[in-house]
DNA sequence: TGTAAATTGGACTAATTCAGTCGTATTTAA
DNA sequence: TTAAATACGACTGAATTAGTCCAATTTACA
């Protein structure tokens, strides 16, 4: 639907409100979730794959949490949606059929061009975008 | 998942076809779903929503079809999007709450803005994509 | 050393959206 | 009158998304 899931609507969330904290002790999942109310479980899901991708720091254990490990200035909104988002991208297919009437999926190849074009767009509007520039 | 639906992508393919037609005569929804192997049912009820949205112009009964109602330059992908998807404006909420503290929802407000921000972007890169830019 | 508070991880379910199908009505050229 | 086209609404199955639940692990501290 061309629109960001609310996986990834949770995680710029919470590593916006991370970039937001002055000191930078730890925050829980928790803190986010009742602040924003936003279910506990999934968000605890999404700060675990925001953690394997290496944007924040885990630590476990009583007075744990996470933190940033970049500056908001070098996050990227495409780091969080490709952390989050299994995203696919689509492969232009190489045509070895000449002449190229041979070929069967020919007329989809003219069109994977276009579309390619349409969804590096959209790509490249969320690699140039920083997490600081949605902070206020 | 940020990706263009298949609607959209059929909606793409059918209008780009017939903006590559030289001749500006009608062309058929079985002619474009035969074409590129797109499932005639559904492709069918693509047309009907973009003649609906005045991008293609149709012509009932034999040797019927659709044509093009504007020029390519003057289609925005962002026409053929909106035509066929429903675009769920986010819709930033008024606050009357002062002070803040008193609104139930405003750390959600708070987040609200970025987010549109995002979606903006994303709108935005569309409005500017031409019909043309995807011909060739 | 026990406990509480945190992350980790996997399996599962429910809800929603997407893709596609089907049947029928309407229009129109020949 | 017929064939070829669009128009429209209801329906189904598949896939994705959103959310839940349970158990394990780590760790500060009383």
């Amino acid at each position: 639907m061309l629109q960001i899931s609310k996986k990834v609507e949770y995680g710029l969330i919470a590593i916006r409100h991370m970039a937001l904290q002055q000191n930078s002790s730890c925050t829980t999942t928790k803190e986010i979730s009742d602040r924003y109310s936003i279910p506990y479980n999934l968000l605890a899901k999404v700060m675990q794959v925001l953690a394997k991708n290496g944007l924040i720091f885990p630590r476990q254990g009583v007075y744990g949490g996470y933190i940033l490990t970049k500056n908001p200035l070098d996050i990227k909104i495409s780091d969080v949606i490709n952390a989050i988002e299994n995203v696919p991208q689509i492969s232009l297919m190489q045509c070895e059929a000449e002449p190229i009437e041979n070929c069967a999926v020919s007329s989809y190849c003219t069109i994977k061009s276009p579309l390619l074009k349409i969804q590096q767009t959209i790509n490249n509007a969320f690699q140039k975008m920083s997490l600081q520039e949605i902070l206020y």
